[in-house]
DNA sequence: CACATGTTACTACAAATGTAGTAAACATTC
DNA sequence: GAATGTTTACTACATTTGTAGTAACATGTG
């Protein structure tokens, strides 16, 4: 089920929703204010547009509406990376490995994560 | 100096360049062609725009021009992730890892590439 | 050289995106 | 319950993106 895509300013509200869920417009904004300025409205129009797109749903609560993720979030981050995997790296992975190479922030978990990918790789027998 | 972003279809022919290059339109075209009708103008125009952008240059050779990436793949490459790492996952390389761990068909060099990571972050300690 | 063919430059235009204003509906407070 | 603040629904509009047509220019070929 291709997930219909969502703009650059979408992906920012999303990524917001997702950390927040179930949030406010005007959560969203203030969050997003920070760094950037955005209208209330905008934010609005564009959480109404993933609601459209259906990346988001939303849910009445007491008096304002909430909006959070249609699927569980790991899904949907798992299916951003897969679309950008492929639309932009053409499905190889290697522009990411360099990536990783060069950064070298990763928080443990991560590195762990990544160590265990590693191991279960090498019991699958490549 | 953060690189002007390419659209979507933008992207599709900056792969085929990014693989071939230096390319002329018409490889470009007959390469996408391939996969997904596109007019040979539109891929011209696609081009045309990524130039203005300054992801690629272009020269003559024998009569028609050749694209090529402005600057080294691999820093593109990278600068690609960069940016999708930034703008969708907000920094974080979970979801990246997640997709990992669900998709088994990693090329051998590549599994290979990420367990050098790994030994190189254990090194470094932390 | 007149024509067929390939290449490039412009132009076009609908749809999607980025950004926001305005006004109607509610809720809150003297 | 009139004034005020908040939330939501619509509408608007300039850019950017996706897609391509047309015309001008260059070039190889009888």
């Amino acid at each position: 089920m291709r997930q219909k895509k969502a703009s650059r300013a979408e992906m920012d509200v999303l990524r917001e929703v997702m950390e927040r869920q179930p949030v406010t417009v005007r959560e969203v904004a203030d969050a997003m204010a920070a760094k950037k300025g955005v209208a209330l409205t905008t934010v609005q129009t564009l959480l109404g547009r993933l609601v459209t797109k259906g990346l988001l749903k939303r849910q009445q609560a007491d008096g304002a509406w909430r909006y959070s993720l249609t699927g569980p979030r790991p899904e949907v981050e798992r299916s951003l990376v897969d679309d950008f995997v492929e639309t932009v790296l053409g499905g190889s992975l290697s522009p990411f490995v360099a990536y990783l190479n060069d950064r070298n922030d990763l928080k443990p978990e991560e590195a762990q994560a990544l160590r265990d990918l590693m191991e279960r790789l090498d019991k699958e027998g490549q």
